[in-house]
DNA sequence: CAGTATCCAAAATGATACTG
DNA sequence: CAGTATCATTTTGGATACTG
């Protein structure tokens, strides 16, 4: 399951249902670069997974609707903490790293 | 960056570091399941982005162990608690999950 | 021991067209 | 709108042989 999370694309359909729930196309809009088949593939492996759940409604045009679950959630907030951690000190990191030097 | 770090061995590699610092043989021993050109690649990887750093012991043979900056160690922190996280929720979520019924 | 180079197989991905 | 099917391409991974 590791694998689903930390697949290529994931990572970023969790953090993007981090905030709300989405519609397919706002999921594919706000995942750019990713194809319809990747989106509908990772899709379905999280809800297999139980870190999403995915709710239709039989409507003229149909709308599924996908939203993280409580253990969805979870798993969202530790990437999306581990994401942040490292776009902070990623940046500091690359300017100076003191602690190097301390390593020998 | 994080592409490599949620590389199918990159995870392994920065978690195998985690306690102590490594040989290469003994880091190849440990990940089960990874071949030498993947653990070269991957630690190639994690060195340019300053995760892991190399030390080479111009011995005969020639000794090489490799072990965590500071940043990877917070890295390898964060990874490791997601997993455990995700290895302890999994479980109960498996046998259970009440909350699915709340989401509606 | 600690790699690198090469070649090959397998898997992931993407573009496109199509369906209900 | 929300997908699925198909095909071509790209990426990844592994086995093996070779080097210092």
């Amino acid at each position: 399951m590791l694998d689903h999370i930390t697949n290529r694309w994931g990572i970023w359909v969790l953090l993007g249902l981090r905030h709300r729930e989405l519609r397919f196309f706002e999921l594919r809009d706000r995942i750019e670069g990713i194809s319809e088949k990747m989106l509908s593939q990772t899709l379905r492996q999280l809800v297999a997974d139980n870190l999403v759940w995915r709710r239709v409604e039989a409507t003229v045009p149909p709308q599924v609707t996908y939203g993280l679950t409580e253990f969805g959630k979870g798993a969202a907030d530790h990437l999306g903490g581990m994401f942040d951690w490292i776009r902070l000190n990623a940046a500091s990191m690359m300017e100076d790293c003191p602690e190097e030097a301390a390593e020998g």
